[in-house]
RNA sequence: GCCGGCGUAGCUCAGUGGUAGAGCAGCGCACUCGUAAUGCGCAGGCCGUCGGUUCAAAUCCGACCGUCGGCUCCA
């Protein structure tokens, strides 16, 4: 007999060879319908697999993180399956479980479109209710590399061939089909329920441009059609949120056809920008910022100097003035630099921290462009900090706990991620090494979690990067801080230090909220267009009831105007349902409802585009309570 | 840039080879109304652009532009 150690710690004992889909059908029916895999010993595992040893057993269900991964990772095979059933010769690269659901890459003569996908969804249905059980197979380096070759399978060769020396190498198989896989997967195709196709993209075999493009088939699957139509409903209501969408609707923004990727800032978008560089201005000057301004058009042999020529260029704009090659910024630094350059520098005067809200222009490939999020200009809260050795990491934990006072005011999560030395970069390994470490032992004392992308840095730096999420969870990149030993070197810029000698300072380039554009786009989807009253365009709409009480509602947006509230006058010829209707479809805070009662009384009827019907108060009351909102940036 | 989808009125969409349609928004008139849509009327379109097929193109074909979802890149 053999012990088997559940994860309440109980201990049950079976003969050996029990396999663990027996376990679970011993332990409870329901546990065995539901598991999808096993934990053995910290290894996940087939429920097929039989067991003779002692061991740590956990039945993971839909409910676990890994539990769905395998659900969905075997609908990419049944998916794969059922292509090949319907495109014959159809070759597989790779196939694995994302977030919500899954993708397989594959190359077809056949062009897939909506039509073939919902052949290929009905398809996939009449695999799972064949049941057919998930094989494991394992076999040698030269059995995998023959049965690949033989059917024409160069992906999956490729792939063998990747594999190291000592990997165990397996196959799953389900009735015809079989493909090279680590696994685990579920008993049976039968398990695999409501399964959705949701759209087909161009993907690169192993992302490489150089390689072919791939056709690759994106899904979703639940254990239940009902916990499917859910994920599709939150989608629905995911894109009602997207800052393209309430942009147009709130008219804070647009995007013509006459500016690819330049966006056109509305009356009501330039107020929630100006709010937040006001916020911005506030707390640099409290930090200890100056706030510079350099220009948007220089000199290209600054650019060669820089080193965006030689790094950046495919990137730039470029433009001739009598004669000479200028370039349009794509960054703010050298424009600080030359500041900096501007006169001598004591120690004394270090740190310098030089802000500047700079716009930027890149050259963004047609295909990335996105709403705010990914456009051709935007603008920079940027600023460069000029600082001794010994000021680094102090200077890091300050921008640090900047990003996250700053990020807190929005209630935003955030994750981290620290990106190191690329292929293409500037200077030596030993200072990339150096800065690098810098950046590190700066989290570390903030204990910051992050998450490492090797190769991902700028040209002249490592960096950490803060990353938002909009609303269908997408990340974007907002704050950054990118830590530089080479534009000091590359523009000679000194300090006199205590004994008159020359000294070579170091460089800190930082944005918090990255591009306002961009900020902009994930603050409309995270308020879902209920931006907090102290950054809303409009604060208080006016309602008369009829037009008997015109001259109150005057008098009353008169003084609400008079003590700096955005107020507007809604003086139609309307039913208030209607006014009320439209204001809260643009997502006003307070509507100020007058009737006669309120005109006769001098108070007003509050209306919140939340909690509904307040009451009415003394309009003073009202400023007053409005105006604490406001100061104390309540989310 | 690459792969696939889409492009008709300000917005949302119908129209698949034979004289361009609806709802909402806009404008006019009436209603004077108490917390999410009052009624009637009027106007509004080189059907993304260019070229081709056809007696005839919003509709079929091609190219380009824009846009959406990805890939790649990045704030």
């Amino acid at each position: 007999m053999i012990n088997i150690t559940l994860k309440d710690g109980s201990v049950r004992r079976y003969e050996p060879g029990t396999s663990l889909l027996e376990i679970a059908f011993d332990i409870s029916p329901r546990l065995a319908k539901d598991a999808l895999v096993a934990r053995v010993n910290g290894k996940l595992v087939d429920l097929n697999h039989r067991l003779d040893e002692d061991a740590k057993v956990e039945f993971l269900t839909f409910d676990s993180e890994e539990g769905r991964d395998v659900f969905r990772h075997s609908t990419a095979h049944v998916m794969a399956q059922a292509v090949q059933r319907l495109f014959p010769g159809t070759k597989l690269a790779i196939g694995p479980a994302i977030a919500n659901g899954f993708y397989y890459d594959f190359d077809s003569p056949q062009r897939f479109n909506p039509e073939q996908l919902e052949a290929i969804e009905v398809e996939m249905n009449k695999i799972i209710k064949e049941d057919l059980p998930f094989a494991r197979v394992e076999l040698s380096r030269e059995e995998a590399l023959n049965k690949f070759r033989e059917r024409g399978e160069h992906y999956k060769v490729e792939l063998i061939n990747d594999l190291p020396e000592d990997a165990v190498i397996s196959c799953y198989q389900q009735g015809e089909f079989e493909d090279l896989c680590a696994g685990p997967h579920v008993p049976s195709t039968g398990r695999l329920k409501a399964v959705k196709l949701l759209n087909v993209a161009g993907a690169y075999w192993r992302g490489d441009e150089r390689n072919k493009m791939l056709q690759r088939i994106y899904g979703t699957a639940f254990p239940k059609k009902s916990l499917l139509d859910e994920h599709l409903h939150r989608l629905e209501e995911a894109r009602r949120r997207d800052h393209r969408k309430l942009g147009a609707e709130l008219d804070l923004f647009s995007i013509q056809e006459e500016g690819p990727g330049f966006p056109f800032f509305h009356p009501k978008g330039m107020i929630i920008r100006n709010e937040l560089e006001k916020f911005w201005r506030e707390e640099h000057k409290r930090r200890g910022y100056d706030e510079i301004r350099t220009p948007v058009i220089l000199s290209r042999a600054l650019w060669e100097q820089s080193g965006h020529w030689d790094h950046y260029r495919e990137n730039m704009y470029f433009t001739k003035i009598d004669d000479a090659d200028f370039a349009i910024k794509p960054m703010n630094c050298p424009g600080s630099i030359l500041i900096y350059k501007s006169r001598l520098h004591s120690y004394r005067d270090l740190p310098i921290r030089m802000a500047e809200l700079g716009l930027v222009h890149r050259h963004e490939l047609s295909g990335v462009l996105h709403g705010l999020m990914r456009v051709r200009c935007f603008t920079q809260d940027d600023a460069h900090i000029f600082m001794l050795p010994e000021q680094v990491k102090d200077e890091i934990v300050g921008v640090i706990d900047l990003v996250n006072d700053f990020y807190r005011v929005f209630g935003f999560d955030y994750h981290v991620e620290l990106s190191t030395r690329p292929e293409k970069a500037m200077g030596s390994e030993e200072i990339w090494e150096m800065a690098t470490n810098a950046l590190r032992e700066a989290m570390e004392e903030r204990g910051l979690p992050y998450k490492v992308n090797e190769g991902d840095g700028a040209f002249y730096g490592p960096k950490i990067d803060f990353h938002l999420e909009d609303c269908i969870g997408r990340t974007w990149q907002c704050g950054t801080i990118q830590l530089d030993f080479l534009m000091p070197e590359k523009f000679d810029l000194t300090y006199v230090g205590e004994d008159g000698q020359k000294y070579r300072p170091v460089m800190i380039h930082r944005v918090v909220f990255g591009s306002i554009e961009r900020f902009i786009g994930i603050l409309t989807e995270h308020f879902a267009g209920a931006f907090p009253t102290w950054l809303a365009p409009v604060q208080v709409k006016v309602l008369p009831i009829t037009d008997r009480q015109l001259d109150y509602a005057r008098e009353v947006t008169g003084i609400l105007a008079e003590r700096d509230i955005r107020v507007e006058l809604d003086a139609r010829n309307e039913k208030v349902n209607y006014k009320i209707r439209e204001a809260q479809g643009q997502k006003i805070p307070y509507m100020l409802v007058l009737g006669d009662r309120e005109a006769a009384a001098g108070t007003v009827a509050v209306r919140h585009r939340r909690k509904g019907d307040l009451g009415a108060v003394e309009l003073e009351r009202f400023i007053e309570n409005l105006q604490r909102e406001i100061s104390s940036k309540e989310c």
